[in-house]
DNA sequence: CGCTGTCGATACATCGGTGTATCGAATACG
DNA sequence: CGTATTCGATACACCGATGTATCGACAGCG
């Protein structure tokens, strides 16, 4: 660790993205909890000297990790929400989340283990928390600058309601989506659970299947 | 391992069963992949001769520790749904699978370990769709005995969709029950969001928190 | 009650991962 | 361009867990 404002590195920051970007792989591929540091540092090419001088422990690079693809997927979520105008076209702009949050395999495997570490730690399950916070409530002003336009069921009770309502889906079909590996019938499926949601009554119902 | 049908032993069971018992404490508390074979013994108060006497990885223990447990639940959920004769009241059995389903918090942790576990593993996400296609059966049987009584919303299909729903919706709320450990809002909130996909348009909403 | 075969405890060899200490090499700064 | 400092590779000591082999104890059966 450098002391209060030292050096300013360059190939400091490399290294340290190189192993978020393998440890990213090494943790789809295994598990966390199934992975050692070693392994992340073979996989980015790397010896345990650079790991160390960069994370304390195996732990603190998996939060680094989740916070900085999560981030990412924030703000992918938050741009396809503001692509409307003032108006909101539910079905569109369904369509458009539905395809940035059931993109990449991979970081759903992360993000369960992520889920599952946090569910053991009050800490982490804090951030987890608040980012998912952050998710809902932009999801939640979206549909409010949209209310009277587009009426919601009132079964939900507010747009908050209905928001935690897309992110339970969104839950929902993961986890079936982990389990079947069948992404384009996960997105067809969100689609339709959301437009159940956030619809009066108007659908087109495809078959389910498995 | 015992020959082809050796000795009917009486003491085997208890073990066994005294490793599976103990073993869900130790998974519920650590996670699958933080837990040694070790542990697993000295909870249950054996020594690893024991346990390789019994199974022969951590793997195969924790298969079939899932594979009784979700037995258990499964006849639970059924026994919720065949109180009601014929007709069927829509919210009292939506109150009884969900104090059955979100009952333990313990076993979500183990079940969601068991999830993370078989999305990495086909053979044992196979052994998982299955379970959950018996379940999700059970429950599109008893809706389609209950249709012509009480109306589905048809936006989400056939009864197959519905089922498909509804255990989307547990999924969902499973994962924020994990994060902020409230099992009380968690029940309200699997309740208030089975009432809207399950019927047409009445709900009494509650105001979301976190 | 004795005997035979199974169960499970103990002991052992081994391996892989961890964390630290040390040192050469790369790099920012004057 | 030199040099002070940081970065990261190598080497080392240290568990902790694994799997196996062996043996005593216990349970079922005659």
């Amino acid at each position: 660790m450098q002391g209060t404002t030292g050096r300013v590195t360059r190939r400091r920051v490399r290294t340290r993205a190189n192993l978020l970007r393998a440890a990213f792989d090494v943790f789809a591929a295994k598990g966390f909890g199934h992975v050692s540091i070693e392994e992340v540092c073979e996989a980015a090419g790397y010896s345990r000297g650079a790991f160390y001088s960069n994370f304390s422990s195996l732990d603190e690079l998996f939060f680094a990790l989740y916070q900085e693809r999560a981030e990412l997927i924030a703000e992918q979520v938050s741009g396809a929400l503001a692509v409307d105008g003032p108006d909101l076209d539910v079905p569109a702009a369904v369509d458009r989340v539905t395809e940035v949050l059931l993109l990449d395999r991979d970081w759903l495997l992360v993000k369960t283990d992520f889920l599952v570490h946090a569910a053991r730690d009050p800490e982490v399950a804090r951030s987890l928390l608040e980012h998912r916070a952050r998710l809902r409530q932009a999801i939640a002003d979206r549909l409010a600058r949209a209310r009277g336009h587009t009426a919601l069921p009132p079964v939900l009770g507010d747009t908050d309601g209905a928001a935690h309502a897309v992110v339970a889906a969104y839950d929902g079909v993961t986890t079936q989506l982990l389990l079947d590996r069948d992404v384009a019938h996960a997105r067809a499926w969100l689609k339709q659970l959301l437009t159940a949601l956030l619809t009066d009554g108007s659908g087109t119902p495809d078959h389910a299947k498995n």
